[in-house]
DNA sequence: AAGTTAGTAAACCATATGGTTAGGTACAGC
DNA sequence: GCTGTACCTAACCATATGGTTTACTAACTT
């Protein structure tokens, strides 16, 4: 739908199935067959997610005899990465918000105990 | 569609709009007319929008008078850029190829230079 | 040459997604 | 109590997505 790069991404990796695709993929080349060994689902629709992971440019293909293995390419993957980086500062803060609240409550804590 | 939850929080972020939503709030709590303004779309589209990121925990909302405001809850995004992160090293990884290509590249100009 | 294996393509289907318009609810201010 | 503002719901529509089956192509095997 939306055709930007980072969209591509995300959606490609939005769906567990191809998560698990890709996760397979980090033990290194694969063939079809084998991505869709471990699938409750026909070959064709591996391969439409296939499609999908290649499209998103997070797999390469290659070519052996019959075979077409699957490779990773995760330079995308570092830029969908790189995206939440620029969320790393909130969340971090959220947890400093919370050290904070919990250095609080050990204060009250050891004010009421001292009563 | 598929209800896990890294699923519902990368398919969430997989629409531009609704990263854009995410932009905004980093700069502090929004209201859903405020947050629709930059948009070429009409109010429940972004309603629509909003309750996609609600339901992936992304964004939470307070009540004040009429007003509905919007606020990030970034932790969902933290659990994203965990997942990301085991990627990290298969990226790292063709940077050190690339860098023993250009090491062997260089090596090899310097020869042919010195002959 | 015939058969088998690996993968793709096409047609189809159900459901999800992203948008619209029209109409409703809740609160504030006169 | 009426009016305007902010937001939500409902109904609808077009297109996308994720799956199926059936049929094809390409390459290896015998």
């Amino acid at each position: 739908m939306a055709h930007d790069q980072l969209s591509l991404t995300l959606s490609a990796v939005a769906d567990p199935t191809r998560r698990a695709i890709l996760a397979r993929l980090t033990q290194g080349e694969a063939s079809v067959k084998e991505l869709a060994l471990p699938f409750d689902m026909s070959i064709p629709a591996v391969c439409k997610h296939l499609k999908v992971l290649e499209g998103a440019g997070l797999i390469s293909r290659g070519r052996n005899a019959q075979l077409r293995p699957c490779r990773l390419e995760p330079e995308r993957l570092r830029e969908a990465a790189q995206w939440l980086d620029g969320y790393r500062q909130f969340w971090d803060e959220s947890l400093t918000r919370l050290d904070g609240l919990l250095d609080r409550l050990q204060t009250a804590d050891e004010e009421a105990k001292s009563n």
